[in-house]
DNA sequence: TTGAAAGCGCTAACAA
DNA sequence: TTGTTAGCGCTTTCAA
């Protein structure tokens, strides 16, 4: 593969057997007189010998490899997640394989058959799939798998995930402090995926704790790829709120939903947060730090997880079962504060 | 590692001997009856024998692996690129082991260290070293290494980059229409990134052709990494152009120092495109099609190069040389042009 | 049409 | 302190 150089070329260089440069290699210098020890690192060193992980893994029977799928490395979520494991499993000498499914069961279902053929010691999911017999197969046969975010059916799966119900409490309460009137929830179709499915169910139940004949009819499920969603959503609203003393408002069920929403209302040059109060469920990785909802108009009421602690945890989860942990399947969740900003503040500020 | 399943336990389910299974399994059915291979096929499907793509490896000396380092994985560039070259890379039944080297050329080493042990068949870098003796020796042992946008010293490598002197030239004299008066380049440490020098370069050769006493003093190096050095190069830009009638503008030179630019403009109640004018080199992969820029204030008038076509004819080249092809190294440059918004209008629109 | 045997580069008993 | 030997799971001559 990289030039003939291998295990045994280095031993006949240094005039030592096989074993000997294989417990070099393995710092296993215990029993190794200093001369030979010095004579295998100057042939090392001299010929840039490196030793072929493929045997190595092969004949150990550990890839110290890792595998990590989301559903679009592109989103600033996934960025964020893939950077935190990839930092906590290299740390820990594992290499990260991250696959990118485009959100598509079938293409999940390859990586996973590849990941597994490839022998890595351990995977973590960012779903696609709401089935999982696949994932428990591989779960079954030895491979610790470790969800991301998402739910599958079953549980059985360790699962490092985002805070759901309480930020969308929070929002509403905040949009009835700001005295909003119909508030509406813009969500993609919530069967897909289990945030979104269990923001819709928060957003439900809390507004029909509340009463005030508001429900179902406040959702609107929109496509975030065709921006005609969301502008006959956003119309639909304004006109159902026409007369109304106070403006409608919307949550956006996550970041995306949220960016094309500002899209929209700009395309209508409808006014933030006069003529509407937006906000919405956020997840911009670097951006958030450099505040991009803060740059983003008026700047955009948003709940503002650290998907970084997110990974960071997961991988650590991954991380503990691959070192040989076998107990229950545990849950961890990341809190997400609310952050306010001016697209929904139509009371407290002057608001120049 | 999975199960105990291995070729030899459906050899001997199947009733057949290892070879027979592995000429299955790489589909030479030629000179194989029909019965054999419908028995192997059904043991395999009873039993979900995945083969070991390691031993596969290791005997046929193809890991079918490739590499790609990036220095920030969290940047829309990287992630646009990751996704690109992850895409057509995949379909060509390459795996992808996508490393985040924080743009640390220690970290870039060891990264390169352990591709080459895990044997990869190709690696793609976005380089964060100008020191290259390590990857002219990894090309020379064999393995085809392909650069992203970033040159290094000597030339030697294939190499896919964005186009960078005529956008630079194309702002320049876009500013100038719109009769902008003192016009600074924010730009960070040039000397760490191939894209930043270039860009450095075609500014001042171009201010420089132009004449009327431009020059280096209007460069600013900055730090997005600490904003006060985006508020104090402001600050200055300001001062020195009081009393002008022209007001000034900026070039950010990437998408981070534009963003960061805008953060700080803010920050001081300044007006775009009134009070200053603000454009940038931007890249911002699905950031883009969403409309980022557009998003942001006015909108920013920004270089908008498609990262996607990027990666793709990147990850092609190291297709090719993983093919077999050995031809000269070869220098792919994608075009980038300039997307007008309002941050730099101050003539043609009402701008109400 | 199928199989036996050798070996890819490395590790790990077991001997010496 | 070091080496011999037997594989890890697969592919591939060569022979049958």
């Amino acid at each position: 593969m990289t030039k003939g150089l291998t295990i045994s070329t280095v031993a006949q260089m240094a005039g030592v057997s096989k074993t000997t440069v294989s417990r070099y290699l393995n710092g296993k210098y215990e029993f190794m007189s200093p001369q030979t020890r010095q004579r295998i690192q100057d042939v090392i060193l001299k010929t840039g010998y490196q030793p072929n992980h493929l045997a190595q893994s092969l004949k150990s029977r550990r890839s110290m490899l890792a595998g990590l799928l989301v559903a679009d490395i592109e989103s600033p979520f996934s960025a964020a997640a893939v950077k935190a494991i990839g930092d906590v499993i290299g740390q820990a000498g594992y290499t990260l394989i991250t696959v990118d499914t485009g959100g598509d069961p079938k293409r999940q279902q390859e990586a996973l058959d590849s990941l597994v053929q490839r022998q890595v010691d351990g995977i973590i999911v960012n779903s696609a799939a709401e089935e999982t017999q696949q994932l428990g197969r591989i779960q079954h046969s030895g491979i610790p798998v470790v969800l991301l975010d998402r739910f599958v059916g079953e549980r059985g799966f360790d699962i490092g995930y985002l805070e759901n119900e309480r930020p969308i409490q929070a929002l509403l309460s905040h949009l009835r402090e700001q005295e909003y009137g119909r508030i509406a929830l813009f969500v993609q179709d919530y069967a897909a995926a289990s945030p979104r499915y269990l923001r819709w169910k928060a957003f439900l139940d809390a507004t029909a704790r509340q009463g005030g004949g508001v429900g179902e009819a406040q959702v609107y499920v929109v496509d975030p790829q065709r921006q005609e969603t969301l502008d006959s959503a956003l119309c639909r609203l304004m006109v159902l709120s026409r007369g109304d003393p106070k403006p409608p408002a919307v949550i956006a069920a996550n970041g995306v939903t949220l960016m094309h929403t500002v899209k929209s209302i700009r395309s209508f040059d409808i006014r933030m947060p006069w003529d509407i109060g937006l906000c919405g469920y956020d997840d911009w990785g670097w951006m958030t730090q450099l505040g991009l909802a803060g740059l983003v108009d008026v700047g955009l009421t948003a709940v503002s997880p650290s998907v970084h602690e997110l990974g960071e945890k997961t991988a650590r989860l991954l991380l503990e079962r691959m070192a040989g942990y076998t107990g229950e399947p545990r849950e961890i969740c990341i809190e997400a504060p609310l952050v306010v900003r001016r697209s929904t503040l139509r009371k407290e500020e002057a608001n120049r």
